[in-house]
DNA sequence: GTCTATAATTCGATAGAC
DNA sequence: GTCTATCGAATTATAGAC
């Protein structure tokens, strides 16, 4: 069950790439060029250009359900569920950038049974951090705002970081970052309250 | 100078299915099918494919710099000058959702020497965007954070709404969600402070 | 694991009649 | 403004030799 290294060079770069250039855009030429053989080389690796992206979003979907569940059932208040999940979000974005990536602009390529599959899954997710906000809500933690409204805009506020990341992964200090985030969600920009 | 409604009803169609779908995954052939004509027909509307695109991400884009030219020039202090520049995001956004969600999504489609050209426009609205920050936090009514860190973080707050109107756009009242989003920006989720 | 060769399809775009 | 017909290029994928 080895994975060749050859295999996990030509895995890393296609994730890369199809990052960079889009999925639709990115064409089997162009992965075999960035690796230097044949098209048909590619197919020693994967069985079509779909499984593909499939194994990337994925993988890389089950890593936030995983940690969200975790997260849940926990035994934080609001506010330190709310902390694990922007700590939840940093993390997997510093250690997978491109993936990440992939899960935010790529989804939608996906071919149906694997979309509707998808797009559930990313539905429960943000069920989750719904229940987040509503319980910080109700214990009176958290301000009354619009749940679902606050729900997207929270989850929008860590989105972005992976395209920091890929641009100036070697300036960034990801525990500075958790901490600098986490203090706008919940605190703001205003200094005169 | 007048646009045929026929034409007008092509550029609005194919607007809503390439957001839909993606730009590369739409085919010419998906957009003459949605107008109930043949391929060809398109060309009586438009130069080719790619000008569509262009058509479309341009000139929302102008929409957004003449909103922050005016905002730069206007004589708000800086927390002003934010709360304009988030009311700009939800007028454009609530106007013309779909060309916003082109904007967020499907620049990358350009061909050069558009792209570079579009990429040098955002660059630049995202320095004013900077600027603002810059001078809210120098003059002490914002807190002390990294300045790019929550520029970015500002500009992924509003950056979601495109894609909440496109789907509810019936049961949202603009002001209400300025207010809410506003109130988030500048004041986080946290109620003890 | 790499190659050559090619199948089968789809793509954007054009020509020209009506 | 709409059609039929078609071109040339690009696309994913496969067959089979080495």
């Amino acid at each position: 069950m080895k994975i060749s290294s050859r295999k996990k060079q030509f895995l890393d770069e296609s994730l890369k790439m199809i990052h960079k250039k889009g999925y639709k855009a990115t064409t089997m030429r162009d992965l075999a060029g960035q690796m230097g053989f044949e098209v048909s080389n590619i197919y020693n690796f994967i069985e079509s250009k779909e499984s593909l992206l499939e194994t990337y979003l994925f993988q890389i979907s089950e890593d936030f359900h995983t940690g969200i569940n975790h997260i849940m059932k926990s035994s934080h208040d609001p506010s330190g569920k709310l902390k694990a999940l922007i700590s939840l979000n940093i993390k997997l974005t510093s250690t997978k950038p491109y993936q990440v990536g992939l899960l935010v602009n790529e989804w939608r390529n996906l071919q149906e049974p694997k979309l509707s599959k998808f797009v559930d899954k990313r539905t429960q997710y943000e069920k989750k951090v719904r229940i987040i906000i509503e319980e910080g809500i109700e214990d009176g933690q958290f301000r009354r705002f619009d749940i679902d409204i606050i729900t997207h805009t929270v989850l929008a506020s860590v989105r972005w970081i992976y395209y920091w990341y890929i641009d100036h992964s070697e300036n960034i200090n990801p525990y500075e970052l958790e901490k600098q985030v986490t203090d706008f969600i919940f605190n703001g920009v205003n200094r005169t309250k």
